[in-house]
DNA sequence: ATAACCGATGACATCGTTGTCATCGGTTTC
DNA sequence: GAAACCGATGACAACGATGTCATCGGTTAT
């Protein structure tokens, strides 16, 4: 008599591999791998057998063992670093990017930053011990040169909304500098001279370039400088808030605001509505979002394409697994449109 | 002398394996294999030259090769599987998963399925292949019987968001049903007889749930069935936008929407507004959104919480990677709450 | 008739790592 | 002083697939 407890709980089933197969289709391990693989000559009878081997144990090969001894080495899968999966922004890139490695076979490993260094060197060394082929980048450490290595072994690298620093890699991005400078100047033309610029942490690229758009609008058009403020580090919605409360309190707070992304719009949005400025403050914000139009006033931003940016990056990044080598880094820039909503055409007061 | 162009254009840097480091060590692969797995019985001396070695070579282990070897057969990678990685409630799925993920040191495929079953099935299968330890679904296909032969090879696999059918599964979700009744509920209680449904195609667990929640509520609370249509079907914003607006010119039109799902809400809210409606027909939404709050007027949600149901998915689904063939399938609920915010306390016009 | 060729096939090495096991000195035990 | 033990180490097989190559039998060319 056996005894329960010896009893094994659930003997899990063992997975078949190649041999179970060829062993069960009567042949060698090679030509089940011929057949899989659609190589030429197996006799057509050999091949059915096979699959109906293959069939019956439901085997599919592992794809860890079959990129491990390929030729090529490629592994089909691709790594994407973001700010953070739940930025409607990144969402939109994400699923772009999704979409284009679908179409090359490719699996994404996508991962979130939180804007952090120091996590991006982790998750790019994270990635490449998985040895994917490419990584598509939104670059948050102050420089990319720690990628040398890995581009010498063959990585491939983009990057997306951001350009890189300390080295030269491919970047699809918005022209920041120049859709601020549109942005601020649809603002002075209205008549604004105390405008206020907030922004993220200003060691994003994205930062800098809305921060230069910005002054050259000032120093172009001829409002003070001093008049302008410049309200950096504002990392989400509720810091934007709070900072926007603050400033509106100050002795002579500015008559517009430009934001420099999207949570930052959100918190100011809703910091204006507090206080019962929205019909009084201008506001231009960076990304489009849902409601911008249906908010009263609807808020006028400038416009991105998250999902053309996302498309542009992965071509471009399958383009360079697929053509190792042969590919001068390069800058493509993706258009932006001005979209007026109301928010950013209040006048300011009348003195 | 040598022609030009018989030189090898950019000779791509092999990656150093562990036999390189070894050799350059003067140790075995064995020896290599300890220090980076932090096995006992390796002299300092001889980890620290090992270490060195490493070091110059910048060598880390591949994970495929590791994971191929290694006794617990894990690869320290999972699958989500969701509708779209750009809606905003299975992106904060996606990030609370990423989250937990990276706490248990693995790496998170995610798919966007767009609701079509037939994908669902591929990118299981893919998935498969690529032998992640655990997927988490929410389930599009008609039935996850499919799913068997793998569990049976160990995978695990927790539903999300919505029930499996046809096999047992764990499932973290929030009661579609019992918040359906609370939300109709709500509506009735403020007059409203005539309450139209708004549901998303009829095969999802969800929509099913919500249309018995619906139908609890008007059963139970005396309204007239007749008067209460169901439009299901409704895939996205602009499906739902079309609907409402056909609806809304009907000779008996509703005088209250219940909107199944997110962007549904998006939807139904911007074909009120364009009809002028938001102040005479009420509405209660499915899933909170940013600036429900700001909208006129404030848009009354039913409000999961998908941070939390992403979360306790994760935990659920390492739980049962790490401790294979021990837990019954389960089904964890998340609460719900009804938010008032004006548009869901509008009340229908006196007859 | 013989050489040359070709399609079909499997044995074996290999990808980069870890599991198993034997070996080698040196120390402890009685 | 021999037996037993133990820490350190590397040789070798194995994980599950594919690349290389030899072999076998049958056709085709001369």
């Amino acid at each position: 008599m056996t005894s329960l407890s010896s009893m094994p709980v659930e003997p899990e089933a063992r997975r078949a591999t190649i041999r179970d197969v060829a062993r069960l289709a009567g042949v060698g391990t090679k030509t089940v791998s011929r057949v899989v693989n659609g190589e030429p000559n197996v006799a057509e009878a050999t091949a059915e057998r096979v699959r109906e081997a293959m069939a019956q144990l439901r085997w599919e090969p592992d794809m860890r063992a079959r990129n491990l001894r390929r030729a090529d080495g490629r592994t089909h899968t691709v790594g994407l670093l973001v700010g953070s999966v739940t930025n409607p922004f990144a969402a939109e890139v994400n699923r772009a990017i999704e979409d284009v490695a679908a179409l090359h076979g490719a699996a994404v490993f996508t991962t979130s930053l939180d804007e952090e260094p120091d996590r991006e060197l982790a998750a790019v060394a994270a990635l490449a011990r998985r040895r994917v082929d490419g990584i598509a980048l939104m670059p948050i450490a102050r420089s990319q040169a720690y990628l040398r290595p890995e581009l010498d072994r063959g990585l491939a690298v983009v990057c997306v909304d951001r350009e890189p620093s300390g080295i030269a890699l491919d970047a699809v991005r918005s022209d920041s500098r120049a859709a601020s400078l549109m942005a601020v100047r649809h603002l002075i033309r209205r008549g604004h001279r105390r405008i206020a610029l907030l922004l993220d942490r200003e060691d994003l690229w994205t930062a800098q370039q809305r921060r230069l758009g910005f002054l050259d609008a000032i120093r172009a058009l001829g409002a003070d400088g001093a008049d302008c403020p410049i309200l950096p580090g504002l990392r989400d919605a509720e810091s934007s808030s709070m900072a926007v409360a603050r400033l509106m309190k100050s002795a002579r707070p500015p008559t517009a605001l430009f934001c420099g992304k999207n949570l930052i719009t959100f918190g100011a949005v809703r910091a204006l509505q507090r206080l019962g400025l929205q019909h009084e403050v201008a506001l231009v914000g960076f990304d489009d979002f849902e409601f911008a139009d249906l908010l009263d006033p609807g808020v006028t931003v400038i416009a991105q394409r998250p999902s053309q940016i996302g498309r542009l990056a992965a071509d471009r990044l399958f383009a360079r697994i697929e053509r190792p080598g042969k590919l001068a880094p390069e800058v493509i820039d993706v258009p932006t449109d001005l979209i007026e909503r109301g928010s950013g055409e209040i006048p300011p007061p009348s003195e």
